[in-house]
DNA sequence: CGATCTACCAAACAGCCGTTTGGTCGAATT
DNA sequence: AATTCGACCAAACGGCTGTTTGGTAGATCG
């Protein structure tokens, strides 16, 4: 079996600990890691809870470990995206195809990133909240070239249409399920049409006359 | 002075109650309901713990207080736009524009009715929750309408395109603050023009085709 | 002037929290 | 066969939690 140095430090059966980590995602997803203790992780587990530190340093070291497993996913869907070839519509509906249906699929994982990302020290959460900042400005660089390119309305502001664009998808994990009546892809496809025109504008006049009587 | 009982139960004097539901508005905003503790509340006013028992009876009470108020305020805004005429299009514009500009100037209050209303009992959780269905599907309703009526486009998911809505909306309580670059006007004007050129789909062709490479 | 009421303080309460320690028992290794 | 190791149990720890109780200085009132 060649060298099999169980050196402490090194994880040597990743089986059991993802057992602990999605269990702890579950149950931090439905009560929210302030609410939830570590009875209730344990609980889920089937062990007394003391046994929990047999895996885990503490419990703020358990949410550590859950975001930061959701974050490099999704900056790795965001280097991947970076690649895509084409103008700012058809990156932004590439980004919004692959973004939403991810958010539906890993909805647990990223309810907790989202919600109880607050609970990490300030040290972990400024690590975080830097490649964070990348993850956002992408979206609003890319908003801003749709402009410029002329393929988007012009009194379209890039951050707030940012933050409308991030409010619909990260509120995914608050109503979703999987066992729900819409599929990953039915979300997606909403999604993208709404806010791909909405980004374009109407044809005829300018963009903030739809719906307004005249005046 | 009149008769000026002064009887059990009756709230005669609102002027210190009142500072002390903003006061747990802030704190409860800023560090979530669960996490904030009756003594972060206190140390706000500047009193003991123990004293904030003279105006409240238990945490849960104060925070169904605060949520019951941002509650009762946005059914009375949904009635008084329940009035409003014109068809599908004119509705919509007038239910973002107030509703998106009401969710930035109550922002700690939304915030905590959106966050921690799940710490509420099951009884009062249930009361609310009833009244919020008619909320949502008031919107859901006049997405349907906008469909019926041709206005808006055919292929649209009035349900779906409702939680996107709601999730750009209810996403404002996490990142808006009154001393940042945007005024409430800045969001509710985005927010509402890119909703609906969205929601009425591109001029050319179908709706889905917008950032699509030719296939 | 005495009584009542308002708005708090001071101190304690039980209960749950995250965490630690020491032990156990079967399986794997040597 | 002896030892080590992985995976957990059992029980305790101090600390903080929400809440209660009893008391009190000052304003108000009759």
């Amino acid at each position: 079996m060649a060298a099999r140095r169980t050196a402490r430090g090194t994880r040597e059966a990743p089986g059991r600990r993802d057992e602990v980590l999605e269990a702890a995602t579950r149950v931090f997803h439905s009560k929210g890691y302030a609410t939830a203790s570590i009875q209730d992780v344990a609980d889920e587990l089937g062990i007394l809870k003391g046994s929990l530190y047999y895996y885990i340093d503490s419990k703020e070291d358990l949410l550590f470990s859950i975001i930061q497993r959701v974050h490099s996913d999704r900056m790795d869907r965001l280097e991947e995206w970076l690649q895509v070839e084409g103008d700012a519509l058809v990156k932004l509906r590439a980004y919004l195809e692959e973004q939403v249906q991810a958010y539906c699929r890993d909805v647990a994982q990223v309810g907790v990133f989202l919600n109880d990302f607050h609970h990490l020290s300030a040290e972990r959460r400024a690590t975080i909240l830097q490649e964070r900042d990348r993850f956002d400005s992408a979206l609003r660089d890319l908003l801003r070239q749709g402009v410029d390119q002329g393929v988007m309305a012009a009194d379209m502001d890039p951050k707030l249409t940012a933050m409308a664009i991030f409010g619909m998808m990260n509120w995914i994990s608050t109503w979703w399920r999987p066992d729900g009546p819409s599929t990953p892809e039915d979300v997606a496809t909403q999604f993208t049409d709404l806010v791909l025109a909405g980004v374009v504008g109407p044809a005829e006049g300018t963009r903030g006359n739809l719906g307004r009587r005249a005046g």
